[in-house]
DNA sequence: CAAGTGATTTCAGTTTGTGCAATCACCGTA
DNA sequence: TACGGTGATTGCACAAACTGAAATCACTTG
């Protein structure tokens, strides 16, 4: 007979979904989540680093996966590179659990403190594209900015996906997130030297 | 004779400042900034809402500004409204305080914690600028990608300007972030539809 | 001059997060 | 079989971040 039951990492994300959900994230308490988990207190910081990390799991190799699609889209420019490399991820990695990821989205939408997190674990992704596309010879503003851009379409696409009436692939609602970005930043007649302090109304 | 020393406020952000700066944000306590401060770790947490939030503060001044010169470039499409207000706060209200500002910006810089911060406010912002845009008649993706796009740029744009050996104006920088989005986001050989602006890169 | 206001303080308490030592089933090895 | 090492878990003690409630008291207002 194993001394501990198993999957202890797995039983306290569960926990903490269902309670985070349950009755918000700050009502929450770590004691309950492990208590649920039926751990305790101590162990659940021996595996994530603070109170909302249990719910950025999967983080690490969604990051990995996508870094080396984008390495392997050697052939495309900047942007479609990695945009490309996000459909994969995404036929690959969030498709089919449409469900979880939806669930914990609301629970992150529901708190700032999570929301923080999210747009920090956001940014490292951000840089790593960056990075990823630096190695291939972007400048490093250029690559910043690709990685930036696409990573905002993501956002948009994401926002979409997560609807409740929503039925269209969140492949599909990337691309049309992408065409939509192109014609927004691109389509500008604007002129860039406007004499000083711009020939503004008022 | 007055019974407290004024400006707490200022005395507390000025005492956090050096603080953090001295020491670093993770070694230094909220008791330690409200006894530099001549006051008490309660009265710190009356006037901020948690140990971040003290370098925070001119944030709701800087977003009601933007917001009004959004409005006010009624004429412009989107992207450049966003980015001739962003010109405008530039020089209202950083160029002149570049050395506070760059200061502040390498605190942040040091730590995680400070950073998630910074990532909520400028998501916060984000979202002002994306309503003032649907306000203006843009579909609530477009703003949003509008609003990013430019925060990005902007972003790009405080890189190089918080940089050591920088001497070009953020309203300068921010100008040539926006050129170099456009290149990297518009221009792509998968689609290639330049028909005006005949200047074409690569 | 009495009453009210509001910034500050004191105090007691909860929650987050950490360091350290102890437990004890499991595993490989002699 | 015996034996020592490994590693996930736990208990305990503690710093630090935050919070609610009540008290203080210069200043303001009527």
């Amino acid at each position: 007979m194993p001394r501990w039951k198993p999957d202890a990492v797995e039983r306290l994300q569960a926990a903490a979904l269902e309670l985070f959900d349950e009755q918000g994230f700050e009502r929450t308490t770590v004691a309950e989540i492990a208590r649920r988990a039926e751990l305790t207190q101590r162990t659940f910081f021996n595996h994530f680093a603070d109170k909302r990390e249990v719910l950025f799991g999967m983080d690490a190799e969604l990051r990995q996966e996508l870094v080396r699609e984008i390495t392997a889209a050697d052939a495309l420019p900047p942007l479609d590179a990695v945009v490309c490399a996000m459909r994969v991820v995404a036929d690959k990695m969030l498709e089919s659990r449409r469900a979880v990821v939806t669930r914990r989205y609301a629970v992150i939408a529901a708190n700032p403190e999570l929301q923080e997190r999210e747009l920090g674990k956001n940014a490292a992704l951000t840089e790593d594209i960056a990075a990823a596309l630096h190695a291939r010879g972007c400048d490093p503003t250029g690559a910043f900015l690709a990685a930036g851009a696409a990573m905002l379409a993501q956002q948009a696409a994401m926002r979409e996906w997560t609807r409740p009436g929503e039925t269209r692939t969140l492949r599909d609602l990337l691309t049309e997130a992408v065409r939509s970005l192109r014609t927004t930043v691109g389509g500008e007649p604007a002129e860039p030297s406007p004499p000083d302090s711009g020939a503004g109304p008022s």
